[in-house]
DNA sequence: TATGAATGAGAGTTCATTCAT
DNA sequence: AATGAATGAACTCTCATTCAT
């Protein structure tokens, strides 16, 4: 991660005084999310992005090693954000199908709060280069996994009907759960916390024993 | 559609005569559909395209407006093949739950059969122009409110519970099946027909009253 | 001129019997030269000129040899016009500042009545090839010196001034004249007839002895 | 105008230090302005230009919008020229015919010195865009109206004679002045003052009283 | 820490022309 | 007398990236 070599150095002085140009690396990631989920990743160029972020190229290419670092730290920080939701609704000890419901409706909410990342998420993942999407699909099947851990385990302790395969459980939902960002409109009739309930609904309904 | 301008002219005795040549804007079209799945739209120069069909690019020019038409064309036979599939089950005689029940094992066996396709149709949506893009939803549309209409015939019958709005679960199911491209492998331990079972268990089990 | 050697074959049945198809070459220049005036002769493609002569492209390379052929035939069409009407009032027997004026207001009358022509002739030239560049050039030469040769006329005669070079006066009304298609406007409020008087009155006050 | 946006920055240092390297948009616009008046715009590929000029394509399109903005800037150059020097004759106190001869003779000898600005000028003004034709255009008009108000200054002071339209003398006199690079050869007899003399004293005489 | 001029490869598209029929 | 599929070369322009400063 490029960012972290370089993002990190920096005046603390010159950046307390003077926020213009202050997080100048933070700014370039939004500019890029907002692009990219607009535009599509290959309809974006660097020269947009550093226009709308109201810098110069040189500074993109000082904290950032290329055009693929950009959204790889994309994809970064969304895995982060889900896979520590997950950790902490799975950790706490109320029983398996209410962690089970908690999580699915999250990652509706979650996604819908970052839609940008979501439309970024399943257009552009083919975009990355080899080696770090191996690295991204590696950290999403960690998080399918400890999803499914959690449906074998409702299924094990008989809460969840059996006969129905876990893993495919999981792509059925998740399919259903990235597909928020192509009709999902902020500015339409439902609410977040209103679809992330149906979806959950269908997905316990749907394994109800 | 410049394809039907061109493509249903010329002189059938010599695609007869030499199939080697024949078939231009067909070879062109494939050739289109497996190199945007593989590297998607923007990554695939028209160089490869012609390529990959033997031809020139003249010749692509001369049967497809714009690079954008070919990939309008393919979305046009994707709809209109599934919009087939979906009047025909929808109009036997069968009770509502079995037609439902057919339908959305239907799309999954075609998605998967027509897996490239899949794969265009929901990373490459966003490459069509303005105006083309307006007509594939349209007719995205068309086919969601046909297969709405099928759930709601249900709920009203009583025989699929009421209180679950339809319009959500056809984009909940939907959202699955489009991400079929992303995860299912041809060569992976599961037929298409085992997924179809599953998905659409998995829908009518969460319908169910 | 490919023209010739084409366009007098043909079966005058046809014409007579299917006007609609009759008179092709005339109606391809026709098009060729409306869309050069408008577009100039490097913007204009010969799938334009085709469709709006309503025929197709093999029946344009029928009948002329190229694109550039097209453009000679109109060059042909106005010197052969110009010259004929400059041979004609020559060669009366009025005295020489008439025929002289005359000449003068009837080659502005011309060119405002082939205004498409005009355009074409003075911004096109250059893009003929280098061989019909030279028979053009020629042309319009002796066209030039037979104008001059009624200047010298009247200077010898002693009815127009002496002590300037006829060579120039003819350069300078010809560009004039040439460069009617810039600004002359059908639709404004002057007739043809207007400028031409101006015209051959500014000519011949300024070789008043 | 792009030009000003990027041609004026940059290091002073390094075009002393390496004059091989400098001015790089001044060289492009030379060469584009050789090659447009000998070739034609439509007949010069940007290729040409670059290479006339010592460059990459990347280059010129870093100081110029498009090919259409490099011609656009030759015309400001011309106008420009022309405009400053009317405005300095026109502003002296010498009586109005000697003012009037004066700038009809500058034009003249002006427009050989920039001969290829010439040509270029009445052959491609069409190829313009749209609007930045309408701009020069406009231009255009604000420098014949200049020149008219000398005329008209000249006929309501009795210098000059009445009963001719002075916006017909405007584009009779400024078609032979467009036309001198059709026919003026800088390697033939006539020397640049000797054909402004002619030119000027052709007008002046037209309107003698 | 940041600039922006310059590169060089390649993009999509257009075009006049040919030729088998 | 006429078709229109196909060619192949050339076109304008864009882009991610580099590097001297």
């Amino acid at each position: 991660m490029a960012l972290e070599n370089a993002a990190d150095r920096g005046t603390a002085d010159r950046r307390a005084a003077d926020p213009e140009v202050a997080q100048v690396p933070r700014r370039l990631l939004e500019a890029a999310t907002r692009l990219f989920a607009q535009e599509g990743f290959d309809r974006t160029p660097v020269r947009r992005i550093v226009e709308e972020a109201g810098v110069t190229k040189g500074a993109l290419y000082h904290y950032f090693d290329s055009k693929d670092d950009l959204l790889h730290e994309i994809y970064a920080r969304v895995l982060r954000l889900q896979t520590e939701n997950l950790e902490r609704i799975a950790a706490t000890d109320a029983p398996v199908e209410q962690r089970l419901r908690a999580a699915a409706a999250d990652v509706v909410v979650t996604s819908i709060a970052n839609l940008d990342d979501s439309k970024i998420f399943f257009r552009s993942m083919h975009q990355l280069g080899e080696e770090k999407q191996k690295e991204v699909r590696a950290e999403r099947r960690r998080y399918h996994e400890r999803f499914r851990a959690l449906i074998e385990e409702g299924q094990r302790g008989g809460v969840l009907r059996d006969g129905v395969r876990a893993d495919l459980v999981v792509d059925f939902y998740f399919g259903s759960v990235h597909h928020l960002g192509t009709w999902y409109r902020e500015d339409g009739p439902l609410a977040a916390e209103t679809v992330a309930e149906h979806f959950a609904d269908l997905l316990m309904t749907s394994l109800r024993p």
